[in-house]
DNA sequence: CTTTTTCCGGAATCGGATTCCGCTTCCGAT
DNA sequence: ATCGGAAGCGGAATCCGATTCCGGAAAAAG
């Protein structure tokens, strides 16, 4: 009863957390390198550590993936609430927000699997995703003002595009840019704008 | 040396036609049912055949997906030659076909995945698909005369919202008709139109 | 320095796709 | 109608990769 920091349980062991990080910042690398098909045995190997060890830490391939997942999602989080958010260059914060993230899932590609498989499923992190929520929201009351997207835009609809764009790219069905053109042209109010 | 209509091969045995066709339909009919989670001895079973003949059908369950939705597909372009070009409701041409796409995918979970698959990989029926492409221009190049699309859409555009709008149904990420508003919302030119 | 608790490693198990091969059925010629 | 052999059939066996299990090792507690 010392750090009441701690609801439940007794303490994290000390090597524990090191092979769980060192895990985990090897599986992220493969997953962006080599794509979502990298094996268990694989990750181990990289990662210098038993088969046995990295289930420990991530009960199925499916954790693994979502928990490399969400280190990237924290990026672009922080990336819309940093960038984003303190440079409104009139109503292009979205615009700026969705390439970001185009050309973050472009760039690791086994990450849209991840994030598609992540977002598809639980609430893994309400947290986080609490915060990507606001931040959204934020863009899109900032925007909107601006007059660059239509009244009617929820962060469901970003939640879509999201999605959209993920699968675009993971299948690599064509010119993901183009796509996000096009899903941003489609946000925008109809007839130039009235207001400023 | 007798039909010289036969650049190789001989013959095709009778009822292996017939098994082929049977495991197809069920293999469809599964698919669309239960999703692509589907097992190969599944299908063997129900389609009342051994393993072993459906994959000297299939040589591989993604064989067996991909012919699944091979027959999708000439249903969808046959909508399109069909319905889509035949009654032209001013422009809303490619906005029906697309929606019917939707309808279509959503209806048959699995199918989805079928398709990306397909799509993304090679050019299985470069015969169907170049009928399907014809199609899709006609619809567009309509669309545009009646001042409903812009003038800069291209074939590629559609494949990638039928892409997209596959990957949100595949995924389940929302609602897919909302998305294909917005996806339409894209294709359709700036400020209202002056002309009908 | 023990005891207790938490981890580690990797062999074994499990599930599902794919291969293999002896047996059966159909085709075409006799 | 019959025969020889190719084309198919069935399904047991094999392969692969994810996941489970458990005895030994290492760290925290006393």
């Amino acid at each position: 009863m010392s750090t009441p920091s701690m609801p439940a349980g007794r303490k994290p062991r000390a090597d524990a957390e090191r092979n769980r990080a060192r895990v985990l910042a090897t599986a992220r690398a493969l997953f962006g390198e080599h794509g979502e098909a990298v094996q268990m045995p694989e990750v181990a190997r990289a990662a210098g550590v038993g088969i046995g060890t990295v289930y420990r830490h991530f009960p199925t391939r499916q954790a693994l993936v979502e928990a490399a997942a969400e280190q990237r999602f924290g990026e672009i989080l922080e990336f819309a609430e940093t960038d984003c958010l303190r440079e409104p260059q009139a109503g292009q914060g979205l615009r700026r927000y969705l390439r970001h993230v185009g050309e973050v899932l472009a760039g690791e590609r086994g990450l849209s699997a991840a994030l598609a498989a992540a977002v598809g499923s639980e609430a893994p992190r309400g947290e986080m995703l609490a915060r990507l929520e606001r931040a959204v929201g934020a863009l899109i009351e900032q925007d909107r003002a601006a007059g660059a997207v239509r009244g009617d835009v929820t962060v469901d609809d970003v939640y879509l595009v999201v999605a959209g764009l993920s699968g675009i790219i993971r299948t690599g069905s064509g010119d993901w840019s183009r796509f996000a053109d096009l899903l941003f042209e489609g946000l925008r109010p109809r007839s130039g704008r009235p207001g400023a």
